[in-house]
DNA sequence: TCTATTGATTAGAGCGCTCTAATCTTGTAG
DNA sequence: CTACAAGATTAGAGCGCTCTAATCAATAGA
């Protein structure tokens, strides 16, 4: 049996008490006792079980935390983020995954719940409104990836319209007109980036074109083979705004295989960053989104709740910012640079 | 504050002791009470506080899971894997990072362990093995992607000898004869890379090449360079297997760079299977890891220990296959296959 | 010498649950 | 009726800790 706050007590020759005050640091103890208490610790192996200190002492060091998808980076990193904050503040995660489904979501949530978390952290959700807005009558609840209306949830969100505002910004700069937006149909956060990209297409005086398609890299090969069937080798866009770096490789392998070149015939900008984009191989422009900063402002929110500082919710919308590599470039009228 | 079981005996008209059997779905209730209890908790909205069940049952329904590194998709895979085999088991995972560095993997060790789990999962961790061997005087370890002697700890690991082997046999068969491996250097997993690719080439009498290497993409771009600078353009092998995808994306890096084509002159084979090489852009020929798998069988040498049902260790050596996709081609004396 | 006063220590109740053993109901057989 | 077994229910201790209030020791002031 491991050994209990009891057992330090009476090899110490103290009460169980003095070892509680002992373990949590409490200036009112005489250094003699303390460091009696320290060693009889070291001794046994004794270390403080946080379920029974936190029923004795009704506050929780536990933040629940579910994910939508850990396979995707994104998610892995903000969970990074969330960790590295959390360790450093004396917290612990306890992880679920929805499967992408929300009545699995509903029975993670469950879940979390009984542990009587401190807080929860739910990263890109599917659960309806009303089941996240019963958990934060629970506890303090922050969305990442989603929106909320509820007082009692703070969210941290990307702007994705700034996102995609910033990807037309440079490919107008460098000179770009014909220029499309390669949707991601339903994805999270897929309309601000719409949205953004209407909006800044129109503040430059362009016309936006949207083609449908989806966070893939098949998606973005398809709608690609589709812009070729569509428009004339001239009226052809020569800017690219995808979804997502995974469409965005989608699209450029579409475009090599038609014969065009990256980026002297089109030029193409991802978004989200990924390692994907930093592989020398793609060097892939792209969007990012700081997404480790993401998972720390989610807990530092959260935390900010359960100490009580705060009662107004938070919305954080982060600014992304636009990462130059080697797959867009200056247009050219004769359709590539000279080589 | 939310409802105890007190409050859901009081509403429902019957003792704390008929709730708790209630809630442990108990055969030994009548039904006339279950009906009545279950209603009552569901008009509270009472759910069992886990925590305080762990602690008067002197059982834990949680896993402790230390991830080496979650942004790497690898461990986010057997996450993924273990997460939805505990779930459905009615386990809870608390998670944790070790940043990579044995102190602070120490720390989060310590953290887990102070939760009193049911059972601790390690992903590939670089604590001393001492510390691994003292956590398994407290409860049950199981080790992903790392080995130990250690009897109270058991192991998953894929077979990187036989995976290598599969990338030879596979280079071999397409006729390739000079074959080269961008070693891993002090990754996990490498050493059994290196060796299992020595080996195999021993096997069909080649000579095995072996190229000082890392798991990244610009390390593999650089051994490429250091191979070209060493061979002839007739002597260059022909056949690459990279230590992992990462890497042999950066030797086709590389290799394009200095016009050579892929699979037409040199054919490679990367590691791994990641999300990476699936992306039709590259479709590289690579050594699939059955990485949800891995989560799952972790999980259940864990239960097995939990639940008694075995004391020997067991060691699981996972046999990894082969996903051919398009970066590998039959070798070509003229350097290349016909256009 | 006798309070105050301050700081250090401890007794003991209680957190929300489980679990053993005891108690209360029935139904049935004698 | 009574006795008793079997099933249903409950009292109450206890899991390992925290926390309030009480106790104790030591020092200072009068």
């Amino acid at each position: 049996m491991r050994p209990t706050m009891e057992d330090v007590a009476a090899r110490a020759g103290v009460s169980r008490a003095l070892v509680s005050l002992v373990m949590r640091n409490s200036p009112k103890v005489s250094e003699a006792r303390r460091a009696a208490v320290l060693r009889a610790a070291e001794e046994l192996g004794y270390q403080p079980h946080v379920m029974a200190r936190s029923l004795a002492s009704r506050t929780s060091t536990v933040l629940g935390v579910m994910v939508n998808d850990l396979r995707n980076a994104f998610f892995a990193d903000v969970v990074e983020g969330l960790d590295a904050a959390a360790q450093a503040a004396g917290f612990d995660l306890v992880l679920n995954t929805g499967g992408r489904s929300p009545a699995r979501e509903g029975n993670a949530l469950r879940s979390l719940l009984s542990f009587r978390p401190a807080g929860v952290i739910l990263l890109s959700p599917v659960v309806p409104a009303s089941a996240i807005e019963a958990a934060a009558r629970q506890c303090p609840v922050v969305l990442v990836s989603r929106t909320s209306r509820a007082s009692g949830v703070d969210t941290v969100n990307d702007d994705g319209e700034a996102g995609s505002a910033l990807a037309v910004d440079h490919l107008a700069g460098l000179g770009h007109r014909r220029i499309a937006h390669l949707d991601g149909g339903g994805a999270a956060g897929a309309a601000q980036r719409r949205r953004g990209f209407q909006a800044a297409m129109r503040r430059h005086g362009l016309e936006p074109i949207v083609v449908r398609s989806e966070h893939t890299d098949t998606a973005g090969e398809k709608s690609v083979r589709e812009l070729l069937a569509t428009y004339s080798r001239l009226e052809l866009p020569t800017g690219l705004v995808a979804g997502n770096d995974f469409n965005a490789v989608g699209a450029i392998s579409a475009l090599e295989e038609a014969g065009l070149r990256v980026p002297e015939d089109v030029s193409i900008v991802g978004y989200d960053n990924t390692s994907l984009a930093a592989l020398r191989h793609l060097s892939l422009t792209t969007v990012d989104q700081p997404r480790t900063e993401m998972g720390r402002l989610a807990f530092e929110a959260l935390v900010e709740r359960v100490r009580g500082e705060r009662t107004e919710p938070v919305r954080h919308l982060l600014h992304p910012s636009l990462v130059v590599r080697a797959t867009t470039a200056r247009f050219s009228a004769t359709g590539g640079v000279a080589r």
